[in-house]
DNA sequence: TGTACATCAGTGAACGCGCGTTCACTGATGTAC
DNA sequence: TGTACATCAGTGAACGCGCGTTCACTGATGTAC
């Protein structure tokens, strides 16, 4: 378990908020939504329950820091992922290869944590400010990249979003729901990928 | 509160399962997931806790049977709404109004009920049957019209199935989970389904 | 540099509660004769 | 049609548990002088 920067002493933590949400974050991942609590996460901590209320209102409200996390998280892994897609001779190709990777980035990350991407998009009473959210300025950043490389209509790119983002998110969300098994994934990913850029890429 | 037919007396119940069933998916409907319990459902049947064991593993198997119940439910409204588009001159004008029936119906759902939508996909450990969903032989039918009225190569119907259910289901996921608002709907709808028509019909 | 003191971030005990599940039981039902 | 009896579907009490939250407290920290 990781245990952050402590100051000299055992009694003040040094970063206890940060500490638990990211361990709040790993009990989820690993037993799913409804096994977070405020008593399991003092306890993986070392920390005293009451403790917690020092940085949380109630668990509602850690349940939402955990939920703002992780949607950070997701589109970290999507920066990374079309940082790593290397030069093309022509810009074209590499701005697909770098829109592509973003969207497999996505679905990527629900595979490997389903109870995460649940907790991600779970109805939120209580959520940690509203900001633009980063992926979605990942993907508006990408769009500007097509259309400068003159594969998309900038007076598309509002409908190439709209439309990406939510057949990406529709093939993640029946992964990690295992609706659909790994057998069909390869297809319903190629079907979605096409699929939007037929639907808006200029020919 | 629905109470079935009862057999003249009060102790036994008659159709407890299914009255059971009924309850508990009123009550995440009304209350999210995480409230339903044996209790809470059993005091609401007014019944014993108890009594639920006799239809019932546990608590799990009962989530399980609920999110069955649900999925049905979709789909049965998905029928409905596509039985309710009347005739039109041209059978190309019909099929594509019923099958954006279908997937209009499938997001209205998740509008209506927000709560019942995240319980039919969320990751279930005991679930009741996998018999081939009623929904996605809705959709395989809808696209088989499509096809016989010209509007759909054979070829590219799978596509259009994977697509088309990826698309809707993100759709309806981004607006039961609050992430997409009332009125940025439209514009999301708009470009679904025209995207999954660009994409997949022959023109 | 040393000391007094306010502030901060923890402790530890207790609260009341509702939970899932079990068990021996009992009342009602339906069937065999 | 009436009766004995097995089966079924409930009851009611109890189990141990872990939960979120509160409160008066105390040890550590940092600041003013």
């Amino acid at each position: 378990m990781l245990t952050p920067l402590r100051k000299g002493s055992d009694y003040h933590h040094g970063d206890l908020r940060d500490a638990v949400i990211q361990v709040a974050r790993d009990l989820v991942a690993n037993e799913g939504v409804s096994s977070l609590g405020i008593r399991r996460v003092a306890l993986r901590v070392n920390v005293t329950p009451a403790a917690l209320y020092r940085h949380f209102e109630s668990l509602e409200q850690l349940r939402g820091e955990v939920s703002g996390r992780v949607r950070n998280e997701m589109a970290e892994m999507m920066i990374l992922a079309r940082e790593k897609v290397g030069p093309a001779t022509l810009s074209k190709t590499r701005s697909r290869a770098r829109f592509s990777a973003i969207g497999d980035a996505y679905v990527a990350y629900a595979r490997k944590f389903p109870r995460l991407f649940e907790i991600a998009f779970l109805t939120c009473d209580a959520l940690p400010e509203t900001e633009e959210s980063l992926a979605w300025r990942t993907l508006e950043e990408s769009l500007e990249e097509l259309i400068n490389s003159g594969l998309l209509e900038r007076r598309k790119s509002l409908k190439a979003a709209t439309l990406a983002w939510s057949s990406i998110h529709g093939l993640a969300s029946l992964v990690a729901s295992q609706t659909i098994s790994n057998k069909e994934y390869p297809l319903f990913r190629k079907s979605v990928l096409d699929g939007v850029q037929d639907a808006v890429f200029a020919r």
